[in-house]
DNA sequence: AGCACGCCGACT
DNA sequence: GTCGGCGTGCTC
């Protein structure tokens, strides 16, 4: 590239916070040529021996550093390996999250394979033949297309119904729209980034996308890849051809070239959220790396995040909807039990049962449940506490109705069980998991073929023959032309759940098994009354979710304001928290004591956010670079526990 | 992380 | 007088 630098600005590949800055080498004459933004390199540091791999951030011919230079040791191949977008994209997005940049660039680009970067540099690449534009069907054009061309930020509806594809194949209607929408990216020149949830949901985009564009024009980059697939498909991006490259939440990262849209598909799926540190959500980086490449960027989903919400209240983000709205027939049900022992057993009001009766005369119906195995949780028959595992002590579960008991956390078998309370060795179940109302469910409708479909039995499709599928949330298989029926039994027990966000949750889960029902097929919504079930029956989501973030406001709760949760030993902790006083528009929650240390929650205005990152992070490197191995309690080891931590936005911050 | 530098106890 | 203990700090 530049060619005649002199000097490279390494990226150091390290966990360590110390090292989260630009080195600068001098780059000796006979690596100039091959000295390009993004290479791998070796480099020395601190003395003579010690090599460190990184990345060239930067090429420049002077700098500030008084010190004396040291050479690059080496370059390790001529492959850009770090875009520079990418790499600016990891470096904002770390100091937004108080974490480091080198953290992100690990997720975004795959560890290097010398065999297959060897044989991709030796390969021909003729160019691709021209992509011809194709229609988004159910949107106004000027809305949707003709926005996302203007490098706009948009959240959009989708239209929850299914679409059969040329092949004969059955995606969901967003998954059309988003390979629509790539196409036309493609035809323009640019490239298109489709992050999903899951891999179900990449094989329907997929599918969408071979019924529109050539295959050669698709990568995909997805953490179910071997390495080296992945790296074989990561290089791939980089051979200057507009591309449509569709995978899970890292795909985000991608170095796609002249990037025109990114799209990500039911944000307020917790699949989104990175586990890794440092947590960042495909939504933020996504809506970071827009910013900083001015691309279009499109959030599709049934229902909206709180936390897109917030940006279309700001203006931020432009709220679509589609042309006209076609919407499922939601049917609220009280929880009148049917009259039929068998439906009863299997909590099936009476409404429903006929409903669910009359639909799998003509097809398939889907009984969405909360939870797989046969009896979720176990307590015991006499003392009526809940019956928990020897080793662990972790609830009980039957996984099926003859099963020995088994533990939800390590799953052990609880065989020859003993209640540790009062002794006994008899236990009664609670709850019907996606097994027993299969079970109970086959009963009621004799010689009904059933279906299981969860976690551990993944059912993709199912004909449009009469059956019964029993789904747990989330796995729900789709059905060649639409359920006949849907039933949502176990809302209650879903809004049980002890999370901030269950409200958002269980419209989410309702509205994309509502989404697979046959046009005018009755989604029946069991035992769930109030604003839920009139948000879902109206199809008014986004009004619900306006509702829960007008909450959190008052409540100060996230996304109303950001959260980031302070942990570590008391001192450091404390002195973190000293870092942030008297800073307008933040305040502390804590620390509480936990088991190995200290806690605390820290709220934040968005304004803040850099200023209070920037200083945590400052006291994460300063406990990591002094004072180090301090003694734990009264035994003189020392603690192995890490003293300072930071996590920016955790999605569950209240609990635990 | 590693590794060098630096300021206090037993030693040819 | 100095050899070396590991606490402290830095790495272009």
């Amino acid at each position: 590239m530049t060619g005649s630098a002199s000097i490279a600005r390494v990226l150091i590949d390290s966990p360590l916070p110390q090292l989260d800055r630009l080195f600068d080498y001098r780059l000796p004459a006979e690596l100039r040529a091959e000295a390009a933004p993004g290479v791998r390199v070796r480099v020395p540091l601190r003395s003579a021996g010690r090599i460190a791999d990184g990345y060239v951030a930067e090429l420049v011919d002077s700098v500030d550093y008084p010190g004396t230079l040291s050479d690059v040791d080496s370059i390790v191949s001529s492959v850009q390996a770090l875009a520079p977008e990418v790499y600016s994209l990891a470096r904002r997005l770390a100091d937004r999250a108080a974490g480091s940049a080198s953290d992100i660039v690990r997720l975004a680009v795959p560890k290097r394979q010398v065999r297959v970067e060897k044989s991709w540099l030796a390969a021909e690449r003729p160019p691709l033949p021209l992509v011809s534009a194709v229609e988004c069907p159910g949107y106004d054009p000027d809305a949707l297309a003709g926005t996302l061309a203007a490098g706009a930020r948009i959240a959009c509806d989708a239209i929850p119904r299914l679409v059969s594809l040329p092949g004969g194949a059955w995606v969901g209607h967003w998954a059309v729209t988003l390979a629509a929408l790539a196409v036309q990216t493609v035809a323009r020149g640019a490239s298109a980034i489709i992050a999903v949830p899951d891999h179900r949901d990449q094989d329907q985009v997929q599918a969408a996308l071979d019924a529109v564009i050539a295959p050669d024009r698709v990568i995909r980059l997805d953490a179910r890849q071997s390495n080296a697939e992945r790296y074989r498909a990561f290089l791939d991006c980089l051979d200057g051809e507009a591309r449509v490259i569709i995978g899970n939440r890292s795909v985000v990262y991608a170095p796609a070239s002249r990037l025109g849209l990114i799209a990500v598909w039911d944000d307020s799926d917790p699949l989104h959220g990175e586990p890794l540190a440092p947590y960042v959500h495909t939504r933020d980086a996504a809506l970071v790396r827009q910013e900083q490449q001015g691309s279009a960027l499109l959030f599709l989903g049934h229902t909206r995040s709180a936390e897109v919400q917030r940006l279309v209240e700001l203006g931020y983000v432009t709220p679509v909807a589609p042309q006209r709205a076609a919407i499922p027939r939601v049917i609220p049900t009280a929880e009148q039990f049917s009259d039929s022992p068998q439906a009863a057993a299997a909590r099936i009001p009476s409404s429903a049962w006929q409903q669910a009766r009359a639909a799998l005369a003509e097809g398939p119906v889907l009984v969405q449940v909360a939870r797989p195995g046969y009896a979720p949780r176990l307590v015991c028959a006499n003392c009526a506490h809940p019956a928990r595992c020897r080793i662990c002590t972790g609830p009980l579960g039957l996984a099926s109705a003859s099963a020995a008991p088994d533990c939800h956390w390590c799953g052990a078998l609880a065989t020859n069980w003993t209640c540790a309370e009062c002794g006994g060795h008899a236990y009664r179940m609670v709850g019907q998991g996606s097994v027993r109302t299969a079970e109970d469910l086959g009963r009621a409708f004799p010689g009904v073929r059933v279906v299981i479909a969860d976690g551990e039995r993944t059912v993709t499709s199912v004909p449009a023959s009469p059956a019964l599928v029993i789904s747990t949330r989330g796995a729900e298989p789709i059905a060649t032309g639409g359920y006949r029926a849907v039933l949502l039994l176990d809302g209650e027990r879903m809004l049980a759940r002890e999370s901030m966000r269950v409200g958002e949750d269980c419209l989410r889960w309702w509205s994309n098994a509502a989404a697979l029902a046959a046009p005018g097929a009755p989604v029946m919504l069991v035992g769930v009354s109030g604003p839920l079930a009139t948000a879902l029956a109206t199809w008014r989501l986004s009004d619900y979710v306006a509702a829960e973030l007008a909450d959190r406001r008052r409540l100060r709760f996230p996304p109303a304001v950001r959260v980031a949760t302070v942990t570590g030993t008391r001192d450091a902790v404390d002195q973190a928290l000293q870092a942030l006083d008297g800073m307008a528009g933040v305040d502390i929650l804590g620390p509480t004591q936990t088991d190995d240390g200290v806690r605390a929650i820290v709220r934040l205005d968005y304004s803040s956010g850099g200023e209070v990152a920037g200083r945590l992070r400052a006291a994460v490197i300063r406990n990591a670079t002094s004072r180090r191995r301090r003694t734990a309690g009264g035994n003189g080891r020392p603690a192995p526990l890490p003293t300072l931590k930071v996590r920016f936005d955790d999605p569950e911050p209240f609990i635990e």
